[in-house]
DNA sequence: ATGAAAGCGCTAACAT
DNA sequence: ATGTTAGCGCTTTCAT
């Protein structure tokens, strides 16, 4: 089979879609043209390859317009509403066009193989005048992957897109996307706790997994089906796994010893209950570090993470026994101006009585009176060392799983500094 | 060229990839299997249905687990770490080791055609055994759309990732997401203010741009590209986009009337120097408003969208002058307890001698002493909308470039209520 | 009821 | 230097 007779049968209508067509009478009958070529094969293609030749000094006027032909074309056909959308200009149809084979527009197109100057810049010209855009998709089969990765957290799977509101994930999430694009992959938005179903339609070469909790399905299921994983730590030695994460000991340890070299020796934790890997660590380093200092081990957790169950902690936190504690840590998402004024509403005065510090990257912590100091989770450092990671894994073929610590960052402000 | 001669020359190593053979004698020799089907074409093929013959019974133990053989295979080779991944299990591995056709094993797993129930079900079985999964972008090619959608928002292009930090388009980008995907389709996530280069590579069915500014090009960029356009109203008209939007009229009618009703008489507004849509029409319909009611039109710019900037507006708006305002209406989005803080260090009793509503998603309003009132844009609405919209366009090849207005809520609280 | 073959749009060996 | 051809993996007429 010829490509001239590919238009046969299958798609009659694709004749009318070359460009010389269109661009030539203007307004010599739009009717007329669908009409012509719907009825002679040869002819259609003969007549597309004459008035693309005169069309092209025409195209010569606009060097950037890509869409030059798609909106004239569109322009043609302004009142038929119940029109078949418009087929798409393929490869064939611009080497039809500039009567080239498809070989070699892909090439000249691509930047690829030896051609001659002129064949290359007529292929060029060409395609830019039709309009030409290349089928991602056939592109990605033939390249054998899409260069897509999914993007799904752990934490809140019981309302599946909040995660999005938490000043960590939101971050985490730009900066992902952002890397990601930057090394040619794009990132697909899946639900907290994501099921099969979700994403087994989707051509993902790899899928991110932040902060899986522990019971969660996810990251075995991508396994099996032998999509690559990026997660935390709570993933090393899977195989098909790999890791980046923050150091959750240092968060309390830096924290907690800057407190202490501040005088206080009642500090009190407050971290949600939740499943994640960073959460149990960090409770678990808040015992290891009391216990090292001789200090008694106090901690409240909150029920979930949202601001409410969170200030609520705090209110407890702050209110237990005849000895007020005269420290706050709070290792959860919450508004640092929030558990500033509910501190206050309790009658602490900080950092007069009570040293704070949260964990966040909610950037309102710097505009409160005083300003709060916080600690940064790196979110995206964890980002860039994730995608620098997948890409080796995706594109040099790396096997090892070995996972990287991203270190922490304390910001001191005034909340955390006692005065004089 | 026959369907078993598929496997030579191009692609010797898939033989070895018949689930059958790891299966099989677990230690025998790995390299063995190896250097056997590298070596003869027709023997190999023979030896992977033999083998897979001989593991269908051990298979039948465990119905729901689709990646045992995955597993299986994956740790068959334990120290390996340079050898060539295992190919993926194609339709016509799966139909070759079931002894059937292509075309009956299609039609069995996607339950069309007309087959015995007894073929149907080896069809699926085998595949199950074999952790078949179809490769999503041959469907896509197949299908002539993948089902996949642009998401980028206009505002904030010099720091394009921000824009998931502000709890509005946080809310509104997982929304759209839920929508999406509940309706089979993904998003993928694109930065603010995107050129050409980073989408131009993705097989995008349509673009959601999230409130676009008037000088970006990104929405012309797409049409241009014949990629249907889903935005807000600034884009009526244009053929191919289509739109939904927010009442912005309402937003400032519905507070300033609720501020009037409460005996406000110098109400102020705090709104970003933007050029979207919807910031544009909030200040002509405040000056509107404002002059239908006799009042004198007091508002603020701020500088940028940010809490810095919006805080400072605040605390602009109300230190203006001997006469002071009586009511404080902020159209952006900054956080409500850092609003409410601004106006108590400046002096104000709120609700007391200052009314106080913010636009915004942020939930940290309820938390505050007393809770603030707030107006939502109803991102969840807008995205419901805008997705129901995409579908029909998309599916059901609607034409219409109509839009639908979503009406906002006004959720009044302490912050706004005269007391006694 | 089942299978053979065409072809989605592209790129890359392999001719010429 | 340019063209011909064979697939990427899948679904779908159309035969049988």
């Amino acid at each position: 089979m010829t490509e001239a007779s590919e238009h046969d049968g299958a798609t009659p209508e694709r004749g009318a879609a070359v460009p010389g067509q269109d661009g030539h009478g203007g307004g010599t009958g739009d009717a007329g043209v669908g009409t012509r070529t719907r009825s002679g094969t040869g002819a259609g293609a003969g007549a597309g390859t004459g008035a693309g030749d005169g069309a092209e000094a025409e195209a010569g006027t606009g060097a950037g317009d890509a869409g030059a032909w798609a909106e004239r074309s569109g322009a043609a056909r302004p009142g038929r509403a119940a029109a078949p959308p418009v087929p798409r200009v393929r490869l064939v149809d611009v080497a039809r066009e500039a009567g080239l084979s498809k070989t070699t527009v892909s090439a000249a197109l691509n930047g690829t193989g030896r051609l001659s100057p002129e064949v290359r810049e007529k292929a060029r010209d060409t395609a830019r005048r039709m309009g030409y855009r290349p089928n991602a998709t056939a592109r990605q089969l033939r390249a054998g992957r899409a260069r897509l990765i999914g993007y799904v957290v752990g934490e809140l799977a019981d309302t599946p897109w909040t995660f999005l509101e938490s000043p960590y994930f939101a971050r985490l999430t730009g900066a992902t996307a952002a890397t990601a694009l930057a090394r040619g992959y794009a990132v697909v938005l899946l639900p907290a706790g994501s099921l099969q179903s979700e994403w087994a339609a989707l051509p993902l070469d790899a899928v991110v997994v932040a902060d899986p909790v522990a019971d969660d399905r996810i990251v075995e299921d991508l396994l099996a089906a032998r999509i690559p994983v990026f997660s935390d730590r709570s993933v090393e030695g899977r195989p098909g796994a790999h890791w980046v994460d923050v150091d959750a000991t240092a968060v309390v340890g830096q924290t907690l010893d800057h407190f202490h070299a501040q005088g206080a020796r009642r500090p009190v934790l407050v971290v949600p209950d939740s499943t994640t890997r960073f959460h149990r660590e960090v409770d678990a380093a808040h015992r290891a570090w009391c216990a090292a200092h001789g200090l008694p081990v106090l901690s409240v957790r909150a029920a979930e993470p949202g601001n409410g169950p969170v200030i609520q902690a705090v209110e407890t936190a702050l209110g237990v026994g005849p000895d007020r504690p005269d420290a706050l840590l709070v290792v959860a998402e919450a508004s640092p101006p929030l558990v500033l004024d509910a501190a206050r509403r309790i009658g602490y005065d900080v950092p007069g009585d009570l040293l704070l510090a949260c964990v966040s990257e909610d950037e309102t912590a710097v505009h409160t009176e005083p300003p709060v100091t916080t600690l940064s989770l790196r979110p995206d450092a964890v980002a860039e060392a994730g995608i620098a990671h997948l890409v080796a894994v995706l594109e040099q073929g790396l096997r090892e799983t070995g996972g990287a610590l991203v270190p922490v960052r304390l910001d001191v402000r005034a909340s955390s500094v006692r005065r004089g």
